[in-house]
DNA sequence: GAGCACTGC
């Protein structure tokens, strides 16, 4: 009790109880309690949502201890000296405007108004209280303001420890003015928060650690925060850096997300919180924000970060930076957290203090504590409770090996499968097995579950499988359903060979018991399901039912659902694979890791204690890896590295990231930058070792500088830096938009929820095809593939204002429209941004390509993936029935095929370009594209035929034909003075051209007849026979001059 | 002749 009094920070943990003016303790509970159930369903918070009667409890008997007693007396006191001031207060609105002035002088001052009412008795001296001395402070509190700046620099200096030479050190410190500040601050920022958020926080385990993390922040440069889901350490965090003056001085506490819902609603949730506008607690993601010159606390998703990088490496803007979810190691989180190691000290040496928090789910942080390369001395790691209700597990004995998608234990509410499909499947079977009747409630649903049902007894009984008793789950009483009776028919529906074992397990349990007499209302959660369709689970669930979630792992980490008590855990994951070597992507099914299925399991214990059923054994379980592999090692990296390129960091093996992506990967991304131009070319000759050193450190190139500031994959980065010929830009912008933004077409394969929505899908599905083929166009349009159906589309759509209404009726994912018309928008401003005179815009009525784009499009395109080219297989080279219409890539031996939706499917060409090859039950190119080019490709050295190619216009033109006029091309007779010619001809087209006076010559006679043909050439030799000659003679020696005056003109 | 989990700039 007398901990809690000494607390870090206690003031501003009880403040409400001293200010709120009408504020009684008593009925707080209650009030909060209220408040909390309210907050049911919303849980933008990982913390303060749903309060049970656990915390109930605990709040009511902490709150005597925590509140009361270590208040009373100094309170008392403080509330006399309060009153008093508040006579003398300024009213809110003029002290609005304090606050703007306040802005333009000291940083200390700014706060001020808001905790007035609190803090009043510091009167004109700001209510400077060290952070670390705060233990302290209830004592000393008003003594110690001058240990304010006690500990600037020291990142040594201990916490109570307020020795004459930090007093000294104070008193040399705010001389330095702009130096001095954020990151090292020693005040007191009050904080107006609601009685009932005051409440809440004081539950959270994370405020009971506050001041041990606060004395840890001060006194390292890094540190590690552990705490799960329930501790509140996403919302706290940047209120204690807050209120502990990390945001008073120029900086700002920065918040990094791995997803752009948690940036933005934790946003809102920690403005709601610490009372304070939107302005100031901000939020930032790829397309939009709210932040402001007044922001004090940013969230933003990661990727913001490093492209802030990138504009400032030192992020001086910022004095704290917080990177939340660091356990799921996404791959912008472990490089911020590499380049964070390097920017902290860097600032320090600046004079200009920074601290990073790394906070984390799990106690794996080894990657970050114990890599010596990234942290030399390992930051400190603090574990924090998590507020979690316990959840049992139930392992079955056995685990089933073919098919884990059981029915029988769905009692539950969440359950966790792999995909769209399964989850679909599990939905009818479900909703089968334990109906859902509307004779209670209204609305017309229950037809639609009906029909739904009769629908899927059809496609059962086509696809063979074992009878249903359908008779047996319609006559079922829905209140008086008896689990092992439905398991039975369960059994017998799926025939799953191990689905004797469990059910025993289950019969202690009176929860159980009651589970299947209540009907469920299933619902299906995944990804790429429509978002009005997602937002179901969050509604309440009709009277009588009882909520079933059927998810993938969307339900895992990005969406939190309300109420769940019971998960069922498949305990497999879809993951993506790449074959490094091949570049081929696969998706498969495997096992979870530990760390997951625990996650999943937690997912339970939100409100009350759960319960989580898990399809696998223990057995099987403690054979799954401890944690999932960061994602930084199973996918390719090109992209990271063209950004670590362009921060000047050219050896990317010396990178220190928390986990490093494999060598091979490295180098297969250096390889491609360099063949995108991007990176330098490495030198091939000198001594082996250096020339394999060089291929891993080549420097980044112009091109690669502009490529880096896109935001999109470096190929598509490219087709941009491309882009301005022939004012293609525009499309270029929509298809690397189109291409960039995964599934733009409406999945019209997937079950129906009713007939109605049946017969929709193949009226959509016919009208998709017709689209499709319309977009595709005709002619030289054919040319781009499906890149034109995809221009199409989206040209499509945008032109009819890109209304759900449209995306519904053509097969468009809406989702994905909307994205791809942002995406359009930031490419736009960022290609401007590359090139000011380009002045392209955004053109909602943009026509169809002309010809000659079309053919310049694909020459973009082309040179964005040149490698992904793949060659028909002839006739006589077919040495397996299978490779029929296969085509051959240079690096796969097996065929790989045209996919049967894509428009070239029905008259594959000789050569096309594509996106990517994806393993499903064959290997298929996605995205693919006609394409011709000219001599032979690549290193197999494949013939190519050649391809017309626009006759450029102005100079160029002239240029071009001069080359061709010095080959021998336009008079054959020239062609014998080609070995002695002393230059070579391509330097007419070379950009340097002018500085030799010999192409200069020929330039300016061929342009001044307007020569750029052999006819018109002729014609002036007709007038003027020694056209051209002294010029065709600067290219000769003077041995042949004689010969070639004799027969000029060579015709 | 079709089957893709999940994210971020």
């Amino acid at each position: 009790m007398g901990r809690l009094r000494k607390k870090y920070n206690w003031k501003g943990r009880q403040q409400n109880e001293s200010q709120s003016p009408g504020g009684d303790g008593s009925t707080d509970v209650v009030v909060e309690l209220g408040g909390g159930e309210k907050l049911k369903g919303v849980d933008t918070c990982n913390a303060l949502v749903l309060p049970s009667n656990k915390a109930k409890k605990k709040t009511v008997a902490e709150k005597p201890i925590s509140k009361k007693k270590p208040l009373t007396k100094k309170q008392k006191k403080q509330a006399g000296i309060l009153a008093k001031l508040a006579e003398f207060q300024l009213p809110e609105s003029e002290l609005k405007m304090l606050y703007t002035t306040a802005k333009l002088g000291t940083g200390d001052k700014l706060y001020q108004n808001k905790g007035m009412t609190d803090e009043v008795e510091d009167g004109g001296t700001a209510p400077k209280i060290s952070s670390l001395s705060g233990v302290n402070r209830k004592r000393k509190w008003k003594e110690e303001v001058e240990e304010e700046a006690e500990e600037q620099q020291g990142e040594e200096s201990i916490a109570h420890s307020s020795e004459p030479k930090e007093v000294e050190k104070s008193a040399q410190q705010p001389k330095e003015g702009p130096v001095r500040k954020p990151s090292q601050p020693a005040v007191f920022v009050p904080v107006d928060r609601m009685p009932e958020i005051q409440e809440a926080r004081l539950r959270l385990p994370v405020l009971a650690e506050e001041q041990v993390i606060m004395e840890a922040v001060r006194e390292n440069p890094c540190i590690v925060l552990c705490g799960e889901t329930g501790s509140g350490k996403t919302t706290q965090m940047p209120q204690f850096l807050y209120e502990a003056g990390y945001a008073s001085g120029k900086g700002i506490i920065g918040i990094t997300e791995p997803r752009r819902v948690a940036a933005v609603s934790m946003s809102q949730r920690v403005a709601m919180e610490m009372n304070l506008p939107t302005q100031v607690v901000s939020y930032q993601i790829r397309y939009e924000g709210n932040v402001t010159t007044d922001t004090k606390i940013k969230f933003m998703t990661d990727g913001v970060l490093l492209k802030e990088i990138q504009k400032d490496f030192l992020l001086q803007h910022y004095s704290v930076i917080i990177i939340d979810e660091a356990h799921e190691r996404s791959v912008y989180t472990d490089i911020l957290i590499g380049l964070l190691s390097r920017i902290v000290p860097l600032r320090n040496k600046k004079g200009l203090p920074m601290k990073l928090i790394i906070m984390s789910a799990t106690l794996r942080v080894e990657d970050f504590t114990d890599n010596k390369k990234l942290f030399p001395s390992p930051p400190p790691v603090i574990k924090v409770d998590a507020r979690q209700f316990p959840v049992s597990i139930h392992f079955n004995k056995r685990t089933p090996m073919e098919d884990y998608s059981w029915v029988d234990k769905t009692g539950g509410i969440l359950v966790f499968l792999t995909g769209q499909a399964e989850v679909h499947d599990v939905c009818r079977r479900l909703r089968k097995a334990f109906p859902f009747r509307r004779s209670t409630t209204d609305t017309g649903k229950e037809e639609e579950t009906f029909k739904d049902t009769r629908r899927f007894k059809k496609d059962k009984q086509k696809q063979a499988l074992p009878r249903i008793h359908l008779d047996n789950y319609s006559a079922l009483p829905v209140d008086e359903g008896d689990e092992d009776q439905l398991a039975g028919v369960d059994d017998d529906e799926c025939g799953y060979e191990g689905c004797e074992l469990d059910l025993g397990e289950d019969e202690g349990d009176p929860d159980e018991k009651a589970d299947p007499s209540i009907p469920l209302y299933v619902l299906p959660l995944y990804s790429l399901l429509a978002p009005e369709q997602q937002a179901k689970v969050f509604q309440a669930s009709p009277a009588g039912t009882r909520l079933c979630v059927v998810a993938t792992n969307v339900a895992e980490t990005s969406l939190t659902i309300p109420g769940i008590k019971y998960v069922v855990d498949c305990g497999r994951v879809k993951k993506r694979y790449y074959d490094r070597v091949t570049g081929v992507s696969s998706f498969k099914v495997s096992w979870t890791s530990q760390a997951s299925a625990n996650q999943r399991a937690g997912r339970a214990g939100r409100t009350e204690p759960g319960h989580c059923y898990r399809l696998f054994s223990s057995a099987v379980f403690g054979d799954f890896s401890e944690f999932s592999e960061a994602e930084i090692t199973r996918r390719p990296v090109e992209d990271l590295v063209l950004q670590m390129k362009d921060l000047n960091i050219d050896k990317v093996v010396n990178f220190p990231f928390p986990t490093a992506p494999s060598g091979e990967a490295l180098m297969a991304a250096e390889q491609l930058l360099v063949s995108l131009g991007a990176l330098e070319e490495p030198p091939r000759t000198g001594r082996v070792k250096d020339i394999e050193r060089a291929k891993l450190s080549c420097p980044v190139t112009p091109l690669g500088r502009a490529m880096a500031s896109f935001p999109v994959a470096p190929r598509f980065a490219k087709m941009l830096a491309l882009g301005r010929q022939q004012d293609c830009l525009p499309y270029v912008i929509a298809v690397v938009a189109s291409m960039t933004v995964r599934e733009i077409f409406e999945d019209l394969e997937r079950p129906a929820a009713s007939e109605d929505e049946s017969s929709k899908l193949a009226q959509n599905k016919a009208r998709l095809m017709q689209m499709r083929r319309l977009w595709a166009g005709q002619g030289p349009s054919l040319l781009l593939g499906d890149l034109m159906v995809l221009l199409g589309a989206v040209g499509a759509c945008e032109y009819a204002g890109c209304t759900p209404q449209f995306c519904e009726t053509n097969g468009l994912r809406y989702k994905a429209m909307v994205e791809i018309r942002r995406l359009r928008g930031q490419l736009t401003n960022a290609v401007n941004a590359v090139c000011s005179e380009g002045g392209v815009f955004v053109d909602s009525k943009m026509a169809p390509p002309t010809e000659s784009q079309v053919i310049c499009l694909r020459q973009i395109l082309l040179a964005g993936l040149g490698d992904h080219l793949a060659r028909r297989i002839r006739e006589e080279e077919i040495l397996d029935p299978k490779w029929k219409n296969g085509y051959k890539t240079p690096l796969l031996d097996d065929p790989v095929f045209i996919h049967p939706s894509s428009a070239l499917f029905k008259k594959p060409p000789e050569f096309v370009v594509y996106q990517e090859v994806m393993e499903t039950t064959k290997m298929y190119m996605r995205e693919g594209l006609v394409c011709h080019c000219t001599s032979t490709f690549y290193r197999v050295a494949w013939p190519l035929p050649a391809v017309e190619k626009a006759y450029p216009e102005g100079l160029d033109r002239f240029k071009l034909f001069a080359k061709f006029l010095l080959e021998g091309e336009v008079c054959l007779k020239l062609k014998k003075n080609c070995s002695v010619l002393l230059s070579n001809p391509s330097i007419m087209m070379k950009t340097w051209a002018k500085l030799q006076p010999r192409t200069e010559a020929l330039l300016v006679e061929l342009a001044s007849e307007k020569v750029d043909c052999r006819d018109a050439l002729l014609a002036v030799w007709k007038e003027k026979e020694k056209f051209l000659l002294s010029a065709y003679c600067q290219w000769l020696p003077e041995s042949v001059h004689q010969e070639v005056a004799k027969s000029w003109p060579p015709v």
